[in-house]
Order: C-alpha cells, then structure tokens, then sequence
DNA sequence: TGCTAACGCGCC
DNA sequence: AAAGGGCGCGTTAGCA
C-alpha cells in the first residue's frame, strides 16, 4: 500500500422536491418516496481541479468512471446512501471509499474537546491548513447560512470547494499516520458501505407489539400513582385507569420532587447525594437501599422502570413512526462515534425530526426485543465477540491464570466462582453440570462470579462494587462480601493491577493510549483535577478501543467473503445482519469459522496470545435468537 | 419560548 | 477522600 493517498473527493448535494419539507434533503429513504433528491455531483482533486455534474442522466456515467478508483469524502455514509437509494448501488460497490474525517479521527483522536462543530470538514480546513489565505476564505464561506436551492451559482461553486478541501485534508491526515494506522484506518473504511447500506433500508418495528404492550404498563403505572397519591390532580376524578389522556406523575417524574416526597414528605432519610448540587438522591442506588426501610419505594422503582421503558422505547418509535409516515426506522449510525472507536445510533436528525431509536440502548427484555425484526423473508443474525473485554484485559495483562483459562477453553465465570466459593474448579463443573442449584442458581456462585468478573476489570471500589451487585444483579450483599469477591479477582489474577499502573505509566510517557491495532487517543489532561478519569482513559481506552478493532475487522471480512448477509446494525462486541432465509445454518456457521480464524497479526501487526473468539446466533426476530 | 444543566437510566 | 469506562435519550428546572 502506498504511503500517499492522493485521490480525488466525491461530494453530492441533495434538496427536497416540490413543497417536501427542507430537512428531507438529509434522509436518504426519501429519495424512493420522491420527495428528495441528489441536486449535483462533485468531483474535486487537492490540485484544485474541480468539476460538476448536475444533470440525473449524467450520474451513472460519472459513477462507473470512477469505478475501480478509491475515492475520498466527507460524512461518506451520507453521500453513499443517497447514492444507493438513488439507485447506484452497483456503481457504488466497485470504489473504494475513504472518508476523510474518519482519517482525521485517527490521527487527532485526543481528549481535547474545543473543536466546533465537532469534526467538520470547515474544523478539519482550520486544523490542517490555517495559515493559508484560501482555507480562510473556505471556513468563513461554510460559516453562512444558505438553504438549499437559494443560489444555483453557489451551490456549484461549493459544491466543488467541498471536494477539494476534503481531497486535501484526507491527503495530509493520511500522511501524518504510521503505517499500521494507515492499515487499520482503511480496516475501518470498509463499515462505510454496510452502514449507509442499512441507514438507507431502516429497520422495521413490529408496531403491533407495542399496542399489545402498552395497556398493561400504562395501566400498571396509573395504579401506583393512585396509590402513593402521586397522579396529577386535575385528572384524578375524569381519568379512569388506562384511559387515553392519562398523564405520567409529574411528581414521580422530576427528580427534585420524587426528593421532596421522600425526604420531606415521608421522612424517610436519604441514602446519597449528588456529585454536583450534593441534593439528596433519587437514583435507582438510593432508591434500592431506600427500600429497606419503606416498602412504598419498591412501587417507585418499579414505576421508574415502566416510565422509562414506555417514553423511550415505547413513545418514541411511535413519535418516529408519525415523523416518517413509515413502521420502517432510521436510526443513524456513526462510525468511530466514540472516542475508543464505538459506533453509537442516534433517533434524530437536527437534534429535531425523530427518524430511529436509541438501538444501542434497546432493552434486553424479551417483549422489547421482540419489537425489532427482519424484513420479511430475511432472518436475524448476531456474531457475537465471546467474553471480549475479559479476553482483551487477559492480553493486555498477560496475567496467566486469566490467559491459561481462555486458551484452554474453562468456563471463566465458573472460574472465579469456585475461587469465591472455595469448591474445587473440577468438583465445580461438575455441580454445575448436575444442576447444583447452589451453583448454577439466580444468585447462585457462578453468577456471583460472573459478577466479579465483569465488575473488577477497571478499578472500582467496594462501595460502588456492593451497589452495582445490588442495582444491576439484585444480589444484596454485605461490604465485606463485597470486599472478599474483590479480593479473590485480584487474587486469582494477579496481573490486573499491574496492568493499570503500567497503562498509566504509558500514556504518561508516550501521552496517548493505544489499541492493539495502533488506534490511538491522545492524553492531554494530567493536571490534579483530571488526573484521575485521564488515568483511567489509560486503562480502559487499549481495552474498549481494541474491541472496536476487532469490530472493524469483522464487518470487512464479513462483507468481502460472506456479501450476501446484510449487515444491519452494530452493538459493540455484536454484529447483527440481516441473511436471507434460504441461507442454510452451515453457511452461518463457515462464518463464525472464518471470523475465528481471522490473523489479526497480519492486519494489526500484533498477534494476541488470548483467542479471541466469536459465537453465532440466529432466529426469526432478536427475542428469539438460538447458539448455533 | 428556547436554551442548557442536572439528573436518571438504558445498552455494551 | 474517593473515584470502573464508553455512549444517547427523555425529563424537569432554571435562566434569559
């Protein structure tokens, strides 16, 4: 691969049609509906040589010109699923696609926040270039404010600046990058397509569903606010239960009075205090303990839980399906969104036009799970990266009882529970395997281990250890279990602590973090008051970030040797694809095979001594998933 | 009315 | 003194 990346920048300009609303202009699905459309197509080189093309008829043609060719852009996922709804989707498979902020990410990945609007293409100018009269004159020109279709002259002459800015600013970043980074930044090209792929087709919800469910937890919340006495009054005699009309409990919902209600009005004592105002708390932590003492708080909790679940995952898809006239959602997914390398969703365009939802959030609960579905025809499947972070930190470790348990296959969390139980690992299986209820039950010692497993890999104290066992596990325990479960992680695994002080160490000396694929994030903060989260961005970033890694890697294997699955959306350690039916299991599983035999040595330069595996798993919706 | 801060909480 | 990390979304509160 040559060091240079001198290629020319595509940039498409949209605009809705006929009376359709502006903001049509940046949903690429309208596109087939006819209210939007692609207004030109511009192709510029960092020499500066431009040029556009603004008739429908000319597009294809310009496409299949560049086929073969790689091609720069920015925001490409944009452009490319306008262009696919557009219907080029072949023209568009045969380039090969580099977005240019993308680059930029990779080179500036930093804690350093000032960049506004955060890396844009007129940032990205100013960054690369701001002692040059022409990158002035660029940013201050991408400072106004112009509606599309308001001047055709300006349009075409930006239209062309656009690219050639971006030809320019993927040209320097790329250069400025090592040679693996120039290798793993193209890895993570290769999501462009897939991602505008399933931004275009959206994801359907079963709408159905949500009317099935939705009486009982409405209904459910309305009985509580009865019985505290917490409804909103003015409905209290002219709402009956279940009742259109019904309003929420502003009481319940607001934080500071759920507080004056608990504290003032019942008496109760508060459990905790707010980082910021040090107001006494409300969260789900308080609350838990707060049960203790006053068995009303179990009914407020459980409301929490119903609220959440009906504006968030129930209101708000409905708010979606009325915005976009369609049970077919778009949420809109960023690629390198985080700065470990994650890809996040968003639910709305412009902070405004709600057009997904929050996917990466969706609840683990089987009657909210089953709402997301496949296309007719098709079937949900999931790659999932098996026990990721634990695998990671046992490399990055070398801790060898954390590595040997991985590289012989032993059940981990089985591991560290006959560690806090003091039974025999092998008599341990065993018990499991019988169905010994004292280990395989809700509570039971694998799930404790389970526990202390995913809680101790970062440094959390006993404390916060003891409320994540209760909030998040429901197991209430003592702090000195607490404390015992910490010490057996650290005993049994030696290594961990070592690890953070030799992470810190690293990014002292080297000021960034880094990924096993060179991906990197600049640490800049080491002054008393950030000392601590820049620490532990040391920590976590190789850890979170290699998973993005391995992430990258997948969707481009995926996509080269398996094109026929679909790919539909990403959940961090798991890859969700849409196969069509007539695909057998083999075939799902000459994947999972594929994906285990990956030689991360060959793309990353680095051959981790811990395998790094993947499962399969497929079903007619996302509630019904099955191992394969 | 429109904006941000604070809080709380869902997922990994 | 003590402190898991990473996000986005929905709500109220408070201010201009």
């Amino acid at each position: 691969m040559s060091n240079k990346l001198d290629i020319p920048a595509l940039d498409i300009e949209t605009a809705p049609t006929g009376d359709a609303p502006q903001e049509y202009a940046l949903q690429p699905w309208r596109v087939r509906e006819g209210t939007a459309m692609i207004t030109n197509i511009a192709v510029g080189k960092a020499s500066g040589e431009a040029f556009v093309v603004q008739k429908k008829t000319q597009y294809r043609a310009l496409l299949r010109s560049l086929e073969g060719q790689t091609l720069t852009g920015y925001n490409l996922t944009f452009d490319i699923s306008f262009l696919i709804a557009a219907g080029y989707v072949e023209e568009v498979k045969k380039i090969k696609w580099v977005d240019a902020g993308i680059i930029w990410k990779w080179l500036s990945n930093s804690q350093r926040k000032e960049r506004r609007p955060a890396w844009s293409l007129a940032d990205a100018v100013k960054y690369f270039f701001k002692d040059e009269p022409w990158a002035v004159a660029f940013v201050k020109m991408k400072e106004q404010e112009v509606h599309a279709g308001a001047q055709g002259k300006y349009w075409e002459t930006r239209a062309k600046l656009d690219a050639i800015m971006t030809a320019r600013v993927a040209t320097v970043a790329y250069s400025r990058l090592t040679p693996q980074q120039q290798k793993s930044c193209m890895i993570s090209m290769a999501s462009l397509i897939p991602v505008a792929e399933s931004y275009e087709r959206g994801v359907m919800v079963d709408f159905s569903l949500i009317d099935d469910i939705t009486p009982a937890i409405t209904e459910e919340m309305a009985t509580i606010e009865y019985k505290l006495g917490v409804h909103n009054h003015q409905q209290s005699k002219v709402v009956r239960l279940g009742v259109n009309g019904w309003i929420p409990s502003k009481i319940l919902r607001s934080p500071k009075q759920m507080a004056n209600l608990l504290y003032d009005v019942w008496k109760l004592t508060p459990k905790s205090f707010s980082e910021k105002t040090k107001a006494p708390s409300t969260d789900k932590a308080a609350l838990t303990y707060l049960a203790d003492d006053d068995d009303h708080v179990i009914e407020i909790l459980r409301w929490r839980q119903l609220n959440t679940q009906l504006t968030k995952y129930i209101q708000s898809p409905l708010k979606s399906r009325e915005y976009l006239g369609s049970e077919v959602l778009h949420p809109q997914a960023r690629i390198f969104s985080t700065y470990t390398g994650r890809m996040t969703y968003t639910s709305k365009i412009k902070k405004k036009y709600s057009i997904g939802m929050a996917l990466h959030q969706w609840p683990r609960q089987k009657e909210f799970r089953a709402l997301i579905r496949p296309r007719p025809g098709y079937k949900h499947v999931e790659y999932d990266a098996a026990g990721q972070e634990s695998r990671l930190i046992a490399d990055y470790s070398g801790d060898e009882n954390m590595t040997e348990i991985f590289v012989m296959g032993k059940d981990f969390h089985s591991f560290t529970g006959s560690e806090i139980s003091g039974i025999h690992y092998d008599d341990f299986m065993k018990g499991k395997k019988e169905g010994n209820t004292a280990i395989t039950g809700d509570h039971g010692y694998r799930y404790q281990g389970k526990f202390t497993n995913l809680a101790n890999n970062y440094r959390i104290g006993v404390k916060k250890l003891r409320v994540q066992a209760r909030v998040q596990y429901g197991m209430n325990v003592d702090f000195m279990t607490a404390a015992s479960w910490q010490n057996t992680f650290h005993r049994g695994f030696k290594k961990i602590k070592p690890y953070w002080t030799s992470a810190i160490n690293k990014g002292k000396l080297t000021g960034y973090a880094e990924s096993m694929a060179g991906r990197r994030y600049k640490l800049d903060f080491w002054d008393k008051e950030s000392k601590w989260s820049t620490e532990s961005s040391a920590i976590n970033f190789p850890i979170q970030g290699s998973g993005a890694d391995m992430k990258d890697l997948a969707i481009q294997e995926i996509g080269k040797y398996f094109p026929e699955f679909e790919f539909w959306f990403d959940l961090h350690d798991g890859l969700h694809y849409e196969v069509k039916n007539d695909v057998p299991n083999s075939r799902l599983i000459e994947c999972r095979e594929m994906l285990n035999k990956m030689d991360y040595g060959k793309w990353w330069g680095y051959t981790p001594t811990v395998p790094l595996t993947w499962d399969v798993q497929v079903g007619s919706r996302w509630s019904e998933l099955k191992e394969l």
